[in-house]
DNA sequence: CCCGATACCTTGTCGCGCAAGGTATCGGGT
DNA sequence: ACCCGATACCTTGCGCGACAAGGTATCGGG
């Protein structure tokens, strides 16, 4: 059956670059690290918000390098430490933009097929 | 100026796979060609939906290849023939599948922007 | 006469998401 | 005693859509 293959695809080239918008505003609201994120990820949205962990390590990773999160490890009073994420003044600035930037295209969107919507002819 | 750089990778990623369904919308209400299609989708939206001839023409050649729509060239009266395209039958459950799955990720992040939405801590 | 618009196309590069692999610890079940 | 799933981190290689940059050809206006 393709059709479930392709719905993956789809699903995956959609939810693109929202990865990042969704981890940000996560982070927004109070410290997390990685394989916590991936849970409230997960538990939000229906499953529709799911990040596997070869995309979130390496986002996680990006976002650390150019300055819009910083990490730091912690393992007081049990093994397994835990790398925890804080958002920064400008991973907050840079979050407000990505924010912008979503509501603008799916305005547009919501425009278009408003706009299209009924089938013609 | 990094930037407005940024903007336009991040401007990209998020718009990613939402070509398809902004093209074969517009399909839904009448038949178009490829030419027509870019200023169409430039037009709406104040340009967020813009496509570059480097995207729709290799778009268009996918769809056809699926069997979402069809091409008919037409030069009748005119030289500078013109590709026109129809959706299918096919092409308009497809679609329908793309709308669902892309109210349900602007559902979901909805969600979640308001959520979390309010600066905590 | 040239240049911009019309109208189609292609090749190569970039970068994200993911599958698939790896390491290591901990706790519960049998 | 042993195994397995969950926890918790990481990496390499591939797929694929968007685009920059190039190409071809015609038409009309300044």
């Amino acid at each position: 059956m393709p059709g479930s293959a392709t719905i993956a695809r789809l699903r995956r080239e959609l939810a693109r670059g929202t990865t990042e918008l969704a981890v940000l505003s996560v982070l927004n609201v109070r410290r997390r690290y990685g394989y916590e994120l991936m849970k409230v990820l997960r538990d939000a949205g229906e499953g529709v918000l799911e990040v596997k962990e070869g995309t979130l390590y390496p986002l996680l990773h990006r976002l650390e390098d150019s300055g819009h999160i910083v990490a730091t490890w912690e393992a007081e009073g049990r093994s397994r430490p835990r790398k925890y994420y804080v958002i920064t003044e400008d991973g907050r600035a840079y979050l407000a933009m990505l924010r912008e930037e979503w509501s603008g295209l799916v305005d547009a969107m919501r425009q278009l097929l408003n706009t299209l919507g009924e089938v013609h002819e």
